[in-house]
DNA sequence: GTAAAGGTTACAGTAGCGGTAAGGTCAAAT
DNA sequence: ATTTGACCTTACCGCTACTGTAACCTTTAC
């Protein structure tokens, strides 16, 4: 299959395949005789291995680091659990501090009558802190 | 004051400060004979804005926008109600994202053994979707 | 024959800086 | 007086994960 229905099948775009190849993330595709990449079952798991670990927030780099130990037969799990863990830990942070800046807004917002008056609590807090 | 201690006082790095200047989120430093950058009170209260919103998460377009709204007398709090509304919008559906992840995340992190075998509950997560 | 819809490469742009190079300046120590 | 170290300057590359665009070739349908 060519490099449209290969996206289709993953949800990733044409450019995104040729992104991954010329990175490195998933290795070459054969090309037909007219030079178009030529995907089969495989590839396609392989591009949707990396679709699902991005989705899950991993890095580019840690995706292709998942998939090629994902197809290590002397893989062990505590090698994939750590990479989650970290990748967790950080999600965590992320969240904190997303809920913070969220509560800081929420505050403000509610403060601000949102009319024609040039008083603003939103700026208040921009300006003072 | 020289941009060092600008940078002292408002928690920003010189290059950021040179960076702000250059993209127009800050009107240009005067300069000393020496062709070094000037700051007084009120360029560090506008650095200092702008180094708020930021770590309230705007953009830094939104921050240079908000800091020319909030030099502008003529200015109504609804135009900034309106940024403020929008931009908690964008941080609560990143958080919805971002706790979605953290699930599925937990989820397999604790089903996985984390031992030297090779099966791995987050590699199949990954796998099959 | 031609036009649409695919494919190819290569380069630029995005956001928000940090790193580094190559050089000028200034204050203090020798 | 000089040297050292810490400043300052500009300019450019690198980072992440792509998307957009240009210029061109191939296949397919009419």
């Amino acid at each position: 299959m060519n490099i449209a229905e290969a996206a289709k099948h993953t949800g990733l775009s044409s450019k995104t395949i040729r992104y991954y190849e010329k990175e490195g993330v998933i290795p070459p595709a054969k090309r037909s005789a007219n030079g178009y990449r030529l995907y089969d079952i495989e590839q396609l798991e392989s591009l949707l291995f990396v679709k699902r670990s991005r989705d899950l927030g991993f890095s580019l780099n840690d995706s292709h680091e998942l998939l090629l130990i994902s197809q290590d037969p002397g893989r062990t799990s505590a090698a994939v659990k750590q990479k989650a863990e970290q990748h967790l830990l950080k999600v965590n942070s992320q969240i904190e501090q997303m809920q913070k800046i969220k509560g800081v807004l929420e505050g403000v917002v509610g403060e601000c009558l949102g009319d024609e008056q040039s008083a603003c609590p939103i700026l208040d807090k921009l300006s003072q802190g």
